[in-house]
DNA sequence: TCTGAAAGTTTTCATCC
DNA sequence: GGATGAAAACTTTCAGA
């Protein structure tokens, strides 16, 4: 994707804050036509700015707990094998690989207590390679987004 | 909101995944009219369930850092001036107050480095009422979304 | 690359089951 | 609650600048 001006960032920050709004309402906030702010946001998709288009459930319906992980020795196959297992649970909200004393942050979205408990135990406690991991829950999640800063 | 049924889940698990369905095609995988599944996200939206619908960008794009923060006092005040100031800042990609060892985890998202020590600066190191923070970069995200179950 | 208008879809809504 | 069908709104396409 070439650079973008001050009307992408101006779409981009719209769009993920509501990306409902119908081209001629953002081209009025933007000041181009319908047919201008579609070709642009035809662009975002094509080059992999935009990636995808989602509904947002309210978090406060859920238990999210924060989790980091440590792996038991640092091998590629063992940060794959860790990877697919993790993945493969749709319970994973988010994961990163990250730098630091610990090799993963795992976000984990369950229904309540008992589902953590079985979910967890899956992909934290009886998973493999793992050397140690801490839980961390959300009391309140205070922000829940996604943004990123479109430049 | 009342009990959701099968297809309340069905339907809220594809608009997780993909809003821009239209009304026809989610109609014809859950085995509805198209008036009878826009009454019922009609009535995700009213109650609150779905909270909001947005684009997501590309996170490898930008720099992602998850970070700990402990408060030095753990009075109300203190925890309302430290979430006033960090939700002041857009870079804040999320905040959730946490059980354990730290009150909060946030994670910041930036364009690179450069930009990381700015927010991090404002939001952490000379933030009110922080007693300690660690930081974890985001060396792969390996996946980010904001879905949660549906029961 | 924009605008504006025509053509094609989707959403919305009233009505009936 | 759900289905249907018609009207309204939106999206998509394309010619012209």
């Amino acid at each position: 994707m070439p650079p973008f001006d001050d009307i992408d960032r101006h779409l981009l920050a719209l769009l993920q804050e509501d990306s409902t709004r119908t081209l001629a309402s953002l081209g009025t906030i933007v000041g181009l036509s319908p047919s201008a702010v579609k070709r642009r946001i035809d662009r975002y998709h094509a080059t992999g700015v935009i990636t995808r288009t989602v509904a947002v459930l309210d978090p406060r319906a859920s238990l999210i707990a924060i989790c980091t992980v440590t792996l038991d020795r640092e091998s590629p196959a063992a940060h794959q094998e860790f990877r697919a297992h993790a993945l493969a649970n749709p319970h994973v909200q988010q994961l990163y690989n990250v730098s630091g004393d610990a090799d993963y942050v795992v976000v984990l979205a369950t229904t309540g207590m008992e589902q953590h408990r079985e979910v967890a135990d899956r992909v934290l406690k009886s998973a493999p390679n793992i050397r140690r991991y801490t839980t961390m829950f959300a009391l309140d999640p205070v922000r829940t987004t996604l943004v990123l800063p479109a430049d």
